[in-house]
DNA sequence: ATCTTAAAAGTTACATTGACCTTAAAGCCG
DNA sequence: CGGCTTTAAGGTCAATGTAACTTTTAAGAT
């Protein structure tokens, strides 16, 4: 079924990884941006990332870009591919086409300045839903749907845990799941799901006194990768979500 | 960060996409392949599929192989990107980046012969997984995922519907839950369940006979896409399948 | 000692679930 | 016809899970 008439319309494409990081750091959620160097975009916002190399793994491309231009170490953050990209205008400079990989991560220092890109940093993702801060390509549109994406994994799976720093206490992990769905829980309940729910939180058996108050119980992320039983979102807001990733 | 060394070292790679198209019959899962008509890989059996071209969208090329290859009208199926492939070695050509795609389809006839493809086909599913039959390139492995994506997909969404001819039954309805899961629903469960989820099923108040037996009530699929509350296999289930998506 | 604060544990009414049972509506058979 | 078989549909009930709320606990501060 592959003749010469098709051959000559084969898509010759570049491919690039792009890195959506989101954190949590003061009750708001935050992603990983950097400051572009080059044209096209050029001193724009935009998600790290970057060209796949000749007979490089995609996933290590994505591990490869997030250090350079980060100073990230990706190896030990729960990275993820999520989605591939690939409208023909995406890119001004031809067909490119990013592979979009989503992953959770303690707030961590970013190296500034000296190395790839001109900065990184980590930015309220509400500043960029807002309008307030325009990004490169369909950054925004990639940003959207890892939210999305993120927000339904909290569902199902234990990857809030990769967003704190162990050992953490309930009420940190409860504040990441406050965070990233946006709104409040119930402290009470939450504990009962996520102490009850198998092999999610490890007790370490010791205790860390915040500032003022009861000392609180410290944990460690548990074996288990899916949250059984989940812990869902009221069926309003899943409604709301509607997602279809469907063609028209 | 984009320097004229990097430049050099991009990969220059073409894209295809590939389709896995699920369906029920005879009680089994099956899945719709086709007979290579080239090298590599010549006369093997393979998911459908091929080559992006110039100027075209992803999905608009996944419908154009669909169509092409089995004669299958994706536009009416519930098309869904779920995962990019990029190995380098994947496959012998070259570098060759495939996004791949799922569907539930209901159990439609395959125009055979004359055109694009040499043979398409149902396949059950079983039969590859069994390695009874081997696949063109790393289809397996794609075939693999992608079935456990349609397992998790049934949780969660409204998609089963997508493989039953409307109207449907309740039953015809759980057996699609059977055959993808694998295993034996109570009726009873199942039916309080599916009409009790706001907007899966919408009663249409005429009822089928079967062969034998009290005729059943038929319903058409309602507008909702994600089903709430979901409808969870049992945690033992979820446990076992246990993915891991990560990097290493 | 008492107050304040946040963690942790308990209470209650209610909803959902799984396993099982009963009734309903057809065709079939004598 | 009347009873049998078969599948659909609906009901029961104990166990479990949930949301909203209250109470107890363990620290530092006054």
């Amino acid at each position: 079924m592959i003749n010469k008439t098709e051959r000559r319309e084969h898509a010759q494409v570049e491919v690039t990884v792009d890195l959506v990081i989101f954190t949590v750091r003061d009750d708001q959620l935050h992603v990983l941006l950097i400051e572009r160097g080059q044209e096209p975009f050029a001193d724009w916002p935009a998600l790290p990332g970057g060209y796949v190399r000749v007979g490089e793994h995609l996933d290590g491309a994505a591990l490869r870009e997030l250090q350079e231009e980060t100073g990230v170490d990706g190896s030990r953050l729960h990275l993820e591919q999520f989605r591939t990209y690939g409208d023909p205008e995406r890119d001004p400079r031809g067909r490119v086409i990013t592979v979009a990989y989503l992953a959770l991560s303690p707030d961590l220092p970013i190296a500034r300045a000296g190395t790839d890109a001109r900065a990184a940093d980590w930015v309220p993702v509400e500043a960029v839903l807002d309008g307030q801060i325009a990004l490169a390509f369909d950054h925004v549109l990639i940003l959207r749907e890892a939210l999305e994406r993120a927000r339904s994994q909290l569902e199902y799976t234990t990857i809030a845990a990769a967003f704190c720093t162990e050992p953490f206490t309930v009420a940190e992990l409860r504040r990441v799941y406050e965070v990233v769905w946006g709104f409040k829980l119930d402290p009470s309940n939450f504990r009962r799901k996520v102490t009850r729910a198998h092999g999610f939180l490890r007790p370490t058996g010791e205790h860390r006194s915040p500032e003022i108050g009861r000392p609180a119980a410290l944990y460690r992320c548990g074996a288990a990768r899916l949250l059984s039983p989940p812990l869902l979102r009221s069926s309003d807001v899943a409604d709301a979500q509607f997602t279809t990733p469907a063609l028209r």
